[in-house]
RNA sequence: GCCCCCAUCGUCUAGCGGCCCAGGACGUGGCCCUCUCAAGGCCAAAACAGGGGUUCGAGUCCCCUUGGGGGCACCA
């Protein structure tokens, strides 16, 4: 262990084609940790060198999540850097440079066949239960040759020539040496007929130019690993640190989510997508702490992380190679624990946005009041609706049959009910200090349980069965419609007994 | 089919040869607190996939089996 850490360079590579997702969520975190740990940077690229998957809209909502999140870049296509551009959209003629230079070196080599014979050869391979592969076709043709043909005009790739003797050993920090014997290792395109190079070259190229020590990337690329490898060393360069991250499976823990799954999901309140995350009510302190600890750890018993004791505590020695079930009960304990440690002004501003969307009028002072009650009452920020709307509505809606307190006839309720507003009316305040004593020592006279008077009282001022504490809550409303609200109870009572 | 990776409670995990008849957390069950709901406190059930080695000693190292995951595009 090296107590002194270079500083890392390390970057966050995402293709803009389609919504962020919690996997490349920690991909980034574990990249900012990294960066901020050792005073090294974080970079932001934009993968999209595929013209035929662009979304648009894409890239913003990328750069939003990941700064919804905290994780602010220090180079990218938004705000330049010393190794720009960060689009690899702007870097093709780069790209074209080194693929020219691997060809030039005999490392690589233009390829004339076309997708409908490969597709045959595909074909056959599989009927013949061969793993696919390039057949080799125009590998070994006459490099002249090719190039006039490439001069000509003729539409063609440029393959890697992958050695097919021996073997290569790649290290991955978390899994150490994997070695593959290179005849599984296929021919693969690295520039396309188009001219745009494909990942296998692009990112080797970038990571090298902008000087990245730490690849951190998904499991997914374990099998190319080697591949890339050898791209870089026939580019006569070093290898990045390579760390694969395990993939994130369905909370059932059988494969990765789909598409169709993902989308489901947001209907039972969760979502893989960062900008799902934060309309359905979670917290980027909550997300990060949670997502952080799906494939790493840090003892056997500290659980609670603030960003900054993740910059802090971070290591990559402690990663985990194996795959990690996504467990959103987990994600609710995370949210809840930091929606209560959210200091009460900030938790009162963030709440805003969620009873404005429920189209509830909610003024900063009284929504200061209500966070200290509501506080330690949420799993997720949207929650505060359903449980303190009725803060911000001139009245409330009263099931009359509700006023019934459990164990109590309606008589018995209407008792209660009007023994308690002679009580509450004979305050000038209603707070929890003058308020409560009163009430229970009316309580005792009645010869009732609290939960029961209280039960009247709350459904009659908040409208609801589970509310916030109830005196806290009557002081919050003011005393004149708490009044107003026990006599509307009362007279519900009434025309219940009545009839 | 071929290649690669992984393997501790239901789930996330601690464990890097003796400190482990395996620790924490979520969830679950019970109790306490209590004006509802929460929060909080206490307690409980719950795991080293199987088989061979190596070693005085294996959850920890090696091999095999099994299981799971990922990859095999002119996508990333």
């Amino acid at each position: 262990m090296t107590d002194i850490k270079k500083p890392a360079r390390v970057r966050f590579a995402p293709s803009p084609t389609g919504h962020m997702h919690l996997g490349s969520a920690r991909t980034a975190l574990y990249d900012y940790l990294l960066a901020r740990q050792t005073g090294g940077q974080f970079i932001l690229r934009i993968e999209d060198t595929d013209r035929k998957r662009y979304v648009p809209g894409a890239e913003q909502e990328l750069m939003d999540g990941l700064r919804w999140l905290g994780l602010e870049w220090d180079e990218g296509p938004d705000k330049g850097g010393p190794y720009g551009p960060y689009r690899q959209s702007e870097r093709k003629e780069i790209y074209l440079k080194y693929a020219n230079q691997l060809i030039e070196s005999g490392h690589a080599y233009y390829c004339f066949c076309t997708p409908e014979e490969l597709a045959k050869v595909r074909e056959e391979q599989q009927k013949r239960k061969e793993p696919p592969h390039y057949p080799g076709t125009c590998r070994n043709l006459d490099p002249a040759e090719a190039a006039r043909r490439v001069a000509a005009g003729e539409p063609h790739v440029i393959r890697f020539k992958t050695p097919k003797e021996g073997q290569t050993t790649v290290k991955d920090l978390l899994r150490g040496e994997i070695t593959v014997d290179n005849r599984t290792l296929d021919d693969y395109i690295i520039v396309k007929s188009d001219g745009w190079a494909l990942y296998h070259l692009a990112a080797m190229v970038d990571d090298f130019l902008m000087k990245i020590t730490h690849v951190i990337r998904g499991s997914e690329w374990l099998p190319t690993l080697p591949l890339h490898a050898l791209i870089i060393r026939a580019l006569g360069w070093e290898e990045p640190e390579w760390v694969h991250l395990s993939v994130f499976l369905k909370p059932s823990g059988k494969g990765k989510m789909s598409k169709r799954e993902a989308t489901d999901l947001v209907k039972s309140g969760h979502s893989i997508f960062v900008k799902d995350l934060q309309e359905l009510g979670y917290t980027p302190e909550g997300v990060v702490n949670w997502v952080a600890l799906m494939g790493w750890s840090y003892d056997d018993h500290t659980e609670f992380f603030t960003m900054e004791e993740l910059i802090e505590k971070f290591s990559l020695e402690h990663l985990n190679p194996s795959p990690a079930a996504i467990n959103f009960t987990k994600l609710d304990h995370f949210n809840g624990l930091h929606i209560r440690a959210l200091p009460l002004d900030e938790l009162a501003s963030r709440l805003k946005v969620y009873f404005e969307k429920a189209g509830l009028a909610a003024d900063d002072a009284t929504l200061r009041k209500i966070a200290p009650i509501i506080q330690e009452r949420m799993v997720t920020l949207d929650e505060s609706v359903e449980l303190a709307g009725f803060f911000f509505r001139d009245t409330v809606e009263v099931n009359p049959e509700e006023l019934v307190a459990k164990g109590l006839t309606p008589e018995e309720s209407l008792l209660a009910a009007r023994r308690s507003l002679e009580v509450l009316s004979s305050l000038t305040e209603i707070t929890p200090e003058t308020a409560e004593p009163p009430m229970r020592a009316l309580v005792e006279e009645l010869g009732m349980k609290p939960g029961q008077v209280f039960g009247i009282l709350r459904v009659a001022v908040t409208g609801q069965r589970v509310s916030p504490p109830l005196f806290e809550s009557m002081e919050i409303i003011g005393r004149e419609k708490v009044l107003e609200r026990v006599q509307l109870a009362i007279g519900m009572l009434a025309e219940m007994v009545a009839s």
